[in-house]
DNA sequence: GTAGGTAGTGTTATGTAATAACATACTAGG
DNA sequence: CCTAGTATGTTATTACATAACACTACCTAC
């Protein structure tokens, strides 16, 4: 869990990018979370010593970490999980179990270009791509 | 254009639902607007004479047709298109041209069971999937 | 017909997500 | 020093979505 801030530090000093306070907070926070987050809830959490903080100071971070794969934001449902394949840029799909809400992260190789093909059938040049599930994960199917 | 609408009451017609004013108000609105509209844009020419009308009526409409798979939402920009194929079920995926903004639909019958078997090989059973993508389309591509 | 159920709408108010705009602080480079 | 670049703090606002309740239309059972 801490490994993923020791990633992410790493990877500010390669790129040159600084790792602040509130980048590292709302990293923490994130990666110690079971589930996805929602901003708001990231925000009454992410101020000094667990205090509520302002929507910007988050949404930044969000961008940020996000920028740097480091985060993912969700689309479905707006909520923002952390990466555990740090800095990861390869192309992956998140499936959100309706049961638990864990996310599961998981890469798809070979279905980009599958659908890049598609895309570019009708003339369509992609340059990013969303996937998303929703589903039951392993965990929950065995328990019911 | 009102081939949609007319698909569309038959759909409601042959399910036993009804094609009421604020659903039909709602889908002509959109299945005449080059690309997908954001639903306060929706709000604000829904009513009576193009007039506006209140948020729930037309998030109702909406929920209405999606269900129907006469609309569709696109989850990055929470924007709403009308479907070109009316009433299908089967995997599709939205691209959405950046330049231009219009939403480009394309099936992918081949896509969905690669993604299903990635999600079983850790455990996870998937009951929905969401594809999307930003790109240019072939029109932007050409005039550029 | 009339009571009760279902489906849909209208309306008010509120909750939730995200950003604009501007001020302030820190940190190199000249 | 001074200033350009980067990031944060703060206030206010905009945009997206739903809760809750009242009301109407319609259908069916008694
Ligand atoms: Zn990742
Ligand atoms: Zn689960
Ligand atoms: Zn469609
Ligand atoms: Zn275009």
């Amino acid at each position: 869990m801490h490994d993923l801030i020791r990633q992410a530090e790493a990877l500010c000093q390669r790129s040159g990018m600084a790792f602040t306070a509130p980048r590292r907070r709302v990293l923490e926070i994130l990666a110690a979370s079971e589930t996805p987050m929602k901003a708001y809830d990231l925000i009454s959490k992410a101020g000094e010593g667990g205090q509520a903080t302002k929507p910007p100071t988050v949404y930044r971070a969000l961008d940020f970490l996000c920028q740097l794969g480091l985060v993912h934001r969700i689309e479905q449902d707006a909520t923002f999980v952390a990466c555990n394949h740090a800095g990861h840029s390869h192309p992956m799909a998140l499936f959100v179990c309706n049961t638990c809400l864990k996310a599961t992260e998981v890469a798809y190789d070979e279905v980009a270009p599958i659908l890049e093909k598609a895309a570019e059938m009708q003339g369509f040049h992609l340059t990013r791509l969303v996937v998303e599930g929703r589903g039951q994960c392993q965990d929950c199917a065995l328990a019911a």
